[in-house]
DNA sequence: CGTACGGTTGACACGACTCAATGGCAGTGG
DNA sequence: CCACTGCCATTGAGTCGTGTCAACCGTACG
């Protein structure tokens, strides 16, 4: 295997470069020095693709990596004992993932793909041993896990003392932004995730969703078919959000 | 000052000893060798009493950093441009806070004293560089960052999905528990926060809270007078947050 | 072509909020 | 020492937002 003029690579011996990955700035190695980068690029494993539905962790597994996506989009989420689940973050390329098992060495949520995705792995012992020697890592691992936290807590405002109209205008805004951030159009895109998801991650019903889904197409804030959105006035959707944490912590 | 048998310590000179504390295996040397604790207890620096009501630092202030509560508690919180406030946690002897400003290195929260209470200030530059020598302390920040995010995702879960009464349960009994390691009773406790704070906290209205407590005493689960709580069936209140994410957590 | 699932819409119910009045404790000043 | 005065807490009455239940539709997929 692996011939000269081979098309295909492969998957055990490449290695990802972290250098051409159009992610780099949205990712982990942000604001390191490219020696400090190739360092990182040596620990990270490629990983097969995930269809559609497919877990990249679940409860209880062994805690051994964070993962960066690098296509596609995932979910995670909590599971309850009597089998009730809490969507608790969507999953864009060039975020991170898996920083749920930091605590007990074992995942406490799902990861599952909500369409064909992909994912670099980043073996968490290789990352340890990496910010020992660079600060400039140590850092960033630290803004990351602080990010997390903040974004949480906005989350939990959000919850706490918004109603379902504020909630889905925040959820859009939020969304929009992150496609704006890797070169996407911020007033059109594709939902990757259903309205039983955005329902359940924003603590409402999915009826609920479809109905203010309507009643922002009546007011002339956007037209939706399916899941295609197409956003007519940001602005009116910002101002619904006013007040908001979180719309500019996504750093 | 500090004349020969002077009772007066001056406090820019002593050392706080983690050694003799006795909230160690609750705090950040838990699970660290004794020459690791020697090493953390020289970044520890004393600080003087908060009084009821003074905050330990605000949003937008400069995160140099993290306090560990030694007597008292806490609430930290975040503001939105309108004012509003949204507790997102309580913080009882032994635990951590300012975490909120690892992102930016400025502070999202407001920390406040809700009775008198003293923290240790432990430098983050200080904390960074012990770290990178003593594996054993970056293993237990991780851990402490990851709990973090879990006890924050299982408190999402209960805002998107508890009725009012499960989630006044559930404050309960982690109140219970969190005492309990302290070594005070789990089922008899004066609660440090008004009506209005655990409300704000639950994302409930005070008056929800009040009834809520009424109807616990009647139905014989405890009983209150003030702010002083007996709880009666522990196993009940239990029984209703089952299923729960979060209970189990607090590691 | 059939079936299943995701989404939309309507009718109704109910949990929690709002508004309002009252009570009680604590801290303050006379 | 006692009255004053907030603030916190309790309780009731009424409202409203959102959930629930149910029927229907369209699309995607087998």
């Amino acid at each position: 295997m692996g011939g000269a003029g081979e098309p295909v690579v492969d998957l055990a011996t490449i290695q990802l470069s972290c250098k051409q990955c159009s992610l780099a700035e949205l990712c982990l190695p942000r604001g390191l020095a490219p020696n400090e980068v190739e360092e990182l690029e040596k620990a990270v494993t490629p990983r097969r693709p995930l269809p559609r539905g497919a877990s990249l962790y679940r409860p209880g597994d062994r805690f051994a990596s964070l993962f960066a996506v690098k296509s596609g989009t995932l979910k995670s989420m909590i599971t309850t004992a009597d089998g009730e689940e809490q969507i608790v973050g969507f999953h864009m390329p060039g975020e991170l993932l898996g920083l749920d098992g930091l605590n007990t060495q074992r995942h406490t949520c799902t990861a599952m793909a909500l369409e064909r995705s992909t994912v670099c792995e980043l073996p968490f012992v290789q990352i340890e041993e990496i910010c020992r020697r660079q600060p400039a890592l140590q850092r960033e691992m630290c803004s990351l896990l602080g990010k997390e936290i903040n974004e949480e807590q906005a989350m939990l405002l959000l919850l706490a003392k918004r109603t379902a109209e504020e909630r889905l205008a925040s959820f859009l805004v939020s969304l929009s932004q992150r496609y704006r951030r890797r070169g996407y159009s911020d007033t059109e895109f594709n939902l990757s995730m259903s309205r039983h998801d955005i329902a359940n991650y924003l603590g409402l019903a999915p009826e609920t969703i479809s109905r203010l889904f309507s009643r922002f197409a009546d007011e002339g804030l956007l037209s939706v078919d399916r899941r295609y959105v197409r956003i007519h006035a940001l602005d009116r959707l910002r101002a619904m959000v006013e007040g908001s944490v979180g719309v500019d912590l996504l750093g």
